[in-house]
Formats: C-alpha cells, structure tokens, sequence
DNA sequence: GGGGCTATACCACCGAAGCGGTATTTTTTT
DNA sequence: AAAAAAATACCGCTTCGGTGGTATAGCCCC
C-alpha cells in the first residue's frame, strides 16, 4: 500500500491513548491523525483529519456511544468504525451488522488484538473479540437493542439510569406519569430486562 | 534520592498501564518493577517486587478495588497508594484518611497531573484529583461507605446490582426474603440512597 | 463477661415498579 | 395519500421496593 491508512483516536484517557499511539508508532502503514477526548470533537475533527479509521472509546463521557456511532455511521458511511470498550458484561452482545461497527475490541486486549482488528477491517473484514462471539449464541444483546430506542425512549432511559422515579421524570418532561410509565414498560421490553438494575447492566456497555 | 521509588502497576488494560509506564519513563526516580492485571496478582508480586508505590486502578475485573485497598492497607500499611479511577459519579466523594489511600486520579487526567500526585505521596503528601476535591464540599462519600459495609451485605449488593431481586437474592442465599430486605435496608441506608439506580451509581467508582 | 457488630427473622404500610392491555394523535417514511 | 412508527394517555392488577420499626442468637474483641 501506498498511502498509510489514516486514523483518529477518540478517547478521554490520555494515557489510554498514548499507549495505543505508542503500540502502533512502528507500523508505517497505519497513522495516528487525530486524537480527540470527546464524543462531540470527533465529529468535528472528521472533516479536517480526514481519517480511514475510527478507533473509539464506547465509554465516553457524555456517555452516548451508540448515538455517536449511529451518527457517524449516516454521515460518512465509508469510515470504518473500530470500537473500544471497557467492559464485557455477561450479557451483552454484538450483532455486528444492526450495530454498524466494523471491530469491537476489548479494552484488556494486547496489541496483537488491536492490530490484528485493524488488520481486519482494513481488508474490508469485521472483527470481533473472541469473547463477544463465544457469548453471541443467545442471540440476546442490548447493544443494538439500545439502537432501537426512540430518542424519546433514550432521553428517559438515561434518566431513570440517573436514578429518577417515573413520577420525577414526568414533571421535568411535563408529561404524563402514565406515559413514562408506558415508555418505562416499552424500554424494558425492548431492551429485555425485568428491572432497572438489569436496564442498567444492559446499556453500560 | 538515591534509590529511586519502586512502583507496581495494577491496571487490566494493558494499553493503559503501557501509556503509564512510557510517561514515567523518562523521569529516573521512578522505577516501575511490576505490572499486574488482577486484584490477586497485586498481593503476590509484593513480596517478590517490594514496592513502595501502588498505582491501582479501581475498576479492575473481579471488581472489588475497594476490599483489595482494605487488604493492602492491613498487610503493608507502609505501601503508598495511588487510586486510578475511570469515573467520577458526580455523588462520590472521598475521605481519604478512611479510605485509606494516598492519592486519587481520575484516568481521563494527563501525565503532570499523574507526576503531581507521584511527588505529593513521595513527600509523604496525599494528593487527591481537583475534581474531587472541588465536591468534597457536602460531606457525601460513596467511597469510605462501601468500607462499611459487612461482607454478607456486600455480596448482597453485588446481586442486586447484577438484577437479581429480593426474591432471587433469598433463594439463592437459602435465607428469608425478609432478611434479604433487611440487608436491602441496611445497605441503602449506609450508603445513603434511596433506589437501586442510585446504588450502583455510588458503588461504581 | 460485657459491649459492639453481624446475620438472621418478623411485621405492617405504602407507594413505586412491572405486566398486559387499548387507543388517539402526531410525525415520519414510503 | 396510505402505511408505519413514535409519543401520548388511560385502565386494572400484582409484585416488588423502600420505610420504620423490633428482636434474638452468635461472634469477636477488649
């Protein structure tokens, strides 16, 4: 290849980062362009960096992940999308295809996995940690599962994760505590769960 | 100094720890001479490494950072140790002499401020993040009240906090529900909240 | 051997959460 | 314009969660 495959981190940890620039500094093929600390900066560094790849912290701050890759994904569908992410909760899932992302790597992965993701996606593969698929047998999953939320459902979910009751997030939204409780009830299908402790499991991915 | 500060890594994510160990190197009165991934490896590569520094990440798999410090500040009172933590909750706060830890960094800080908190416990200083410090107004801790708790009761929130209902909890345990709900009682009330939502937020440092 | 802590168990009350429906209006998509 | 999806509202019912008590048997520590 000619031309390196350009990339841009997103990560609020700077040592995370570092680390990773650092474990990729001797591949010429690939270059680190951009290196962006939040959700709302890697939109706008996109148009300036012009990067290949995005290797992005699912656990950022301001938290949406999946909002953010949902956006990334309609307005420049061609960039490749590698996640990062912290935790592996037991029940949590990937179906690659519904959540658009091109690897999920395992933040207690090694180089050699990042490397061997990047790799993947840069023949135009996927890739996913060996532990998500050696779960992905009960087609059970709350990632693309929280994708599904209406924005509406996504507002109200974060609130209840923030510890309101259905009556406190019906006076600040000025709606009916029958209809939180109707979202309430359409998230918990929806996502699978049967309290807000599981909701909370399910959606810190 | 003549000797420099021995310092072991606690830290699962691989990257992580090498952005850390890249950033110390540089300075020689820091030598770091152990990296482990898990809780149970820091107690074993003590003895072999004689630290004089920790630098521990929190939020390792296996979970309990919080009982790992209790631990270490029993068997090697004289260990400094500096916390790293991914979150920030914004209801947590810390009493740092009954947590019993030296030094608190949030992980999304960058190299001085790791250095700052270095020097300050290698002075015999305890160096706490400014953004804690900032909340430390409203004498909350989620942090120390965790110390708090017995054993049963923590084993107890660790299945409310992975969805398992009073219900659930009583059977598995082979106890009434109705103790169940008297630990359920307990737990919420030394830490202070009055949901489950509120719960795991305190207890997810 | 007394004082404190823990685990256990029980009771009653109330409000919130969760379950299963129906239904209307608005918005978005086709 | 028709179809689909989302947001809104309502109802009844059951279970669970959260509050405020009491109490006893066992343990460890000074």
């Amino acid at each position: 290849m000619s031309q390196p495959f350009r990339i841009l981190i997103a990560d609020d940890h700077p040592f995370f980062s570092d680390g990773v620039i650092n474990a990729l500094l001797p591949y010429k093929q690939y270059e680190v362009v951009s290196n962006v600390t939040n959700a709302a900066d890697v939109i706008s560094a996109i148009p300036t960096s012009q990067p290949h790849i995005i290797i992005l912290d699912i656990n950022m701050p301001g938290q949406n992940g999946l909002e953010l890759i949902g956006r990334l994904r309609n307005m420049w569908p061609h960039i490749k999308i590698l996640v990062l992410s912290m935790y592996m909760p037991s029940d949590i899932n990937l179906q690659p295809e519904k959540a658009g992302i091109d690897a999920y790597v395992l933040k207690n992965s090694g180089t050699e996995t990042l490397l061997t993701a990047l790799a993947e996606i840069c023949k135009g593969e996927k890739y996913f940690d060996a532990n998500i698929q050696r779960q992905n047998h009960h087609s059970d999953d709350g990632f693309s599962k929280v994708l599904k939320l209406s924005s509406r459902e996504k507002e109200i979910l974060q609130m209840i994760k923030d510890g309101n009751s259905t009556n406190d997030i019906a006076e600040a939204l000025f709606i009916s505590v029958l209809t939180v409780k109707t979202h309430r009830k359409n998230i918990m299908a929806k996502m699978d769960v049967k309290n807000v402790a599981g909701l909370i499991k399910k959606t810190s991915l």
